[in-house]
Formats: structure tokens, C-alpha cells, sequence
RNA sequence: GAGGACGUUGGCAAGCGGUCAAGCCGCCAGACUUUCAAUCUGGAAAUCGCGGGUUCGAAUCCCGUCGUCCUUACCA
């Protein structure tokens, strides 16, 4: 049985680096009918914040990837101190009773040399100087006996960069639990890992050298390690990991859900970053992308996630591309819950005829780009508080094209009649008569329908304007 | 400092020893159109980080070098 997680811990928003992640774990639990584990790894009270936890939740749910199992580190703790104490037991950890800050004292840290592998006498006390001290309450932190004299070399196979290799002689004596009891992340990650029978471990590139550390715990727990896989990651266009501090809300998954993303417009430009399905294909639905996934196909190098850093908060140009694509292939049923939840938010929903809202949102949408579109650039259609566009103006300023229009919209008063064949024939009839091109009372017309001077075939604005209130802009217009 | 990973046009990304190095986004132009978008067509943009080597032939193999990133905490 397949299962895998995505174990982010709460220490600030959820950003895209990290659903990136949550994504191919969930693609590949999705292809594979396995488990999705969502695990918050929270083992660093002094960092976690409730704000962060619900930060993960929320743009996750956004997502619309739901996982399978949730569980919470901080609860787990009674599973992490017995697995230390079992790897204390095997001899494979010993105390470390080196005062806190020892390393530190002297300030910087010396790189000139040889890494630091372990501190001086510790690993040789005896155990029964050990428990002994320990008993005293002498605090200590319990460090992995990492088998530098039996074991040369720690491998592990990875499922994007290959074979993995390092030498004991390279690897410190890490940490399993500090000094006032708390697990490690190390010990912590993988003892969860252990127990919750983690199949395969998807996760970022910056673990890959953590990972040794990993398998030697597993071993030492008597496990079989998890398969490995490692995702490159994402950089931001100065080739900069991304940083909230740096960067700004461009990195949070959250920014892109207020800047009016479809959730699957978003995973797909995402599983593009670091992945490709190789075949050219690059809209595909969710679908497509669980059918296509796959772990040979991950590449190695980092990917920069390109947005236009300093001048606004933008985000990748080929994100709002894939959103315009998806907002226009999605089948319009599918579509209408985004918009009427836009237009909620921005206070213009009004409870419409559920076909006329079909309707009209299907004959704007293959011009708009973004949810945020339907509440700016569509708020004419539904509600009149719209602003008059400079360039609309322009066009009502143009060669008498108020009078013109107001007459329309008397001439449309005059009728019962409003489809539109029949308002294009009374345009039309309009402009002939006064010698004018249609275009110009077309074009004025959209402007004083819509306040923008560009926008769907004119005659499928006046329907979906609907007549009472076409008249009434068409009037209002020509003074 | 040490260990590791990576380096194909502005970004994503094909390519895995053999045509003028795919495709997408972005950019420019044309077509279509009552406008805009979409769509279609065309264009500009890469000495495949750099230097050696192997080979009849290298982005693809080898060596070196530079750059970037990761790890090197009682942070995850």
C-alpha cells in the first residue's frame, strides 16, 4: 500500500514551494490509489504560530486536494521518546553532556577545517556513567552514533537524482533529542515516517543531504527506509530562494487565490515547475495531470518561479496565461461557483436568473484572464456601478456618437422587440440613415453599455445588459 | 572551509553522440474582427556557463574551471 505526506511545519504561511510539494505527493497517492497524509510537524514550539497551522489548512482546502489522514507531531511526542530511548538502548546514540553553547561560544563558527563531527570524550563515556549522570539531572542531548569505525559510506537511492553516497567520516553525531526532552526534527520525522508507514517520501531538494541522516535512523529503528524522492526547488528571479521576507505575499499560496487563480489553473502551472509530462502538453486538467505524473519525469535543476519582483506583487506570466486558458476550457457549470464566489466577495452578487448568470459569464469570459476580471472588468454587467473607462469616452466623443447613441436607445424605447437581431437591424438601420459607419455607433454603444471600450460583440452586450437597463446607459450616455 | 546537487534563449522546458538545438509563456508584426481577447501565420531572441579532451561527429561522454543553490544547529 502506497502512502505518502506532506509534512510542512506551521512557521509561517503555506507557500508555493511548499503546495508545489503537497501537489506531486497527492498526484502520485492519486495514480497509485494510495494515502495522503498531511502531517504538521510542529516538534519547534518557540516558532509555531496557530496562525501558520490554519495558513497550511486554508490554502491547501483552497486547493481542492484533499488529503487523506492528518496528524499533528506535538501529539505524537510519547512515539518520538521512545524511539530515541530505543536507539539510547541499542547503543546506537549516546548522551552528549557537553554544556549548551559550547560549539557557539566561541562566536563564529570555525570553517576553516574539517567538519565538526562530534564533541570531544562524549561518545566514549560509558553507560553506566551515562545513566548515572543522567539520573543526577546532569542535562545532556542525546546525539546518533553515527558507525564511523564499521560502516564507510551511507547510501540511498533517489527516484530524481539517482544514487547517493556520503562517507560516515562526513556526517556529525546530529542530534536525536535536546536537552529538555523534545525530539529533533530528524527523530521526530522519521520516527512518524517509521510508524506511519510511510511508503515513499516526496519532498525538497534542501533534505537531500539530511536524508543520510535519515536512513541511518531508520536503520538504527530497525526499518526498512522509505523510497526517496527529491524535488528541485523553487527560486525567485534573482535566483534567491523564495522568502516571504524577500519576495512579499508573491510566495503565499494565498496570494494567488485573492488574485483571482482558479485552484486548478494554479496546480497546473505548478506541476509544471520542476516536472513535465515531455510530450509538449502544458494545460492539462486534474485528470490528465494523476494519469501523466510521474517520478522519472522530475527534473534535476532548480526552476524560477517568474514574477515581477518590486513592482507589484505579479504573479508568473505563464500563470495568469495557464488561468485564462482554464477559465475558458473549464465547462461553464463548473465555472459559475468561482465567479458567483467573486462577485459575493466584491459585493455585486444580486441573486440573477441562473441562465442569464450563464449566459453572460460564458460570453465574458473568453476575454478575462483571472476570477478578479468577472468583479472589475465585468462589474457593468452585473450592477450598474460602473466607471466610465477614459478610452470609452473617447469613443462616445467621437464624431457625434452621443446623439447617436441616445437616439438609439429612444428608438429601442419605441420597440417591444429586443434580441439581438433586432437591435443590430435598428443600429444598423440608425447608422444608414445618418450616413454613418456602424462601427462608430457600435463601438459607442459598448462603451456607454459597459464603460469600456472593448468588451464582447456588441449585440451580445445589449442582450446581456438586458433592455431596461441598455436604454437607460444608452440615454444616460447622450448627455 | 568541507561535502553534495545543479547550470539548454528573459522564464518554463524538450533533447540522452549524428539534419539549420523542439514546444510553451513573454516580446514584435500580420491575418481575422464593430473593439478587445481568443485563434491562426510569421519574426526577433541560445556560440547549449566557460576551457580542454575523446570522437569522422558532442548540448549529449571524460577532465578541469567558474557560478548558483543545498547541507554542515539542542530550526524544520
Amino acid at each position: 500500500m502506497l502512502r505518502v505526506r506532506f509534512a510542512p511545519s506551521p512557521t509561517g504561511f503555506l507557500h508555493i514551494g511548499g503546495a508545489r510539494t503537497y501537489i506531486f505527493n497527492w498526484l502520485f497517492a492519486r495514480q497509485k490509489q494510495g494515502t495522503m497524509v498531511l502531517r504538521i510537524d510542529d516538534t519547534d514550539v518557540e516558532r509555531n504560530t496557530e496562525a501558520s497551522r490554519q495558513s497550511i489548512f486554508e490554502g491547501l482546502r483552497w486547493l481542492e486536494l484533499p488529503w487523506d489522514e492528518l496528524y499533528s507531531q506535538s501529539e505524537r511526542s510519547a512515539l518520538h521518546r521512545e524511539a530515541a530511548g530505543a536507539i539510547l538502548a541499542k547503543g546506537l546514540a549516546y548522551r552528549d553532556f557537553t554544556p549548551l553553547g559550547g560549539q557557539a561560544e566561541e562566536g563564529e563558527k570555525d570553517r576553516s577545517g574539517a567538519p565538526w563531527l562530534c564533541n570531544p570524550g562524549q561518545r566514549e563515556i560509558s553507560r553506566e556513567e551515562s545513566d548515572r549522570r543522567a539520573a543526577a539531572g546532569e542535562p545532556f542531548v542525546v546525539r546518533f552514533r553515527v558507525p564511523r569505525e564499521t560502516v564507510a559510506e551511507v547510501r540511498f537511492g533517489d527516484a530524481v537524482y539517482g544514487g547517493q553516497g556520503r562517507s560516515t567520516g562526513d556526517i556529525e553525531d546530529f542530534a536525536l533529542a535536546r536537552s529538555d526532552g523534545a525530539p529533533t526534527y530528524h527523530l521526530a520525522s522519521c520516527a512518524d515516517d517509521a510508524d506511519l508507514r510511510i511508503s515513499h517520501i516526496i519532498r525538497g531538494q534542501d533534505h537531500l543531504t539530511n536524508t543520510f541522516k535519515h536512513v541511518l535512523i531508520f536503520e538504527a529503528l530497525g526499518v526498512k527506509p522509505p523510497e526517496f524522492a527529491h524535488l528541485p526547488l523553487l527560486l525567485a528571479p534573482d535566483g534567491a530562494k523564495l522568502s516571504k521576507r524577500r519576495h512579499g505575499q508573491v510566495v503565499s499560496v494565498t496570494a494567488y487565490r485573492e488574485a483571482g487563480f482558479l485552484p486548478h489553473a494554479f496546480i497546473n502551472f505548478l506541476s509544471l515547475l520542476g516536472w513535465s509530462p515531455k510530450d509538449n502538453r502544458e494545460i492539462l486538467t486534474r485528470q490528465e495531470l494523476i494519469e501523466l505524473f510521474s517520478l522519472d519525469n522530475i527534473n534535476r535543476s532548480n526552476a524560477v518561479v517568474s514574477f515581477q519582483e518590486g513592482v507589484a506583487d505579479w504573479p508568473d506570466p505563464k500563470a495568469m496565461h495557464l488561468n485564462g486558458q482554464h477559465l475558458r476550457a473549464l465547462a461553464i457549470d463548473d465555472l459559475l461557483p468561482y465567479v458567483e464566489a467573486e462577485l459575493r466577495a466584491a459585493d455585486l452578487w444580486t441573486g440573477p436568473d441562473p441562465a442569464w448568470f450563464r449566459a453572460t459569464v460564458d460570453l465574458i469570459r473568453s476575454r478575462y484572464t483571472t476570477l478578479k476580471d468577472f468583479s472589475r472588468r465585468g462589474v457593468a454587467y452585473f450592477s450598474d456601478r460602473f466607471e466610465m473607462e477614459p478610452t470609452a469616452l473617447e469613443r462616445l466623443n467621437a464624431l457625434g456618437a452621443r446623439q447617436l447613441v441616445a437616439e438609439l436607445g429612444e428608438r429601442l424605447a419605441a420597440t417591444e422587440e429586443f434580441t439581438e437581431q433586432s437591435v443590430e437591424a435598428q443600429l444598423r438601420a440608425l447608422a444608414a440613415e445618418r450616413g454613418v459607419k456602424a462601427g462608430v455607433i457600435i463601438n459607442a454603444a459598448r462603451a456607454a453599455l459597459t464603460g469600456q471600450s472593448v468588451g464582447p460583440s456588441a449585440f451580445a452586450v445589449f442582450r446581456a445588459v438586458g433592455r431596461e437597463r441598455a436604454i437607460a446607459r444608452l440615454q444616460a450616455a447622450g448627455c
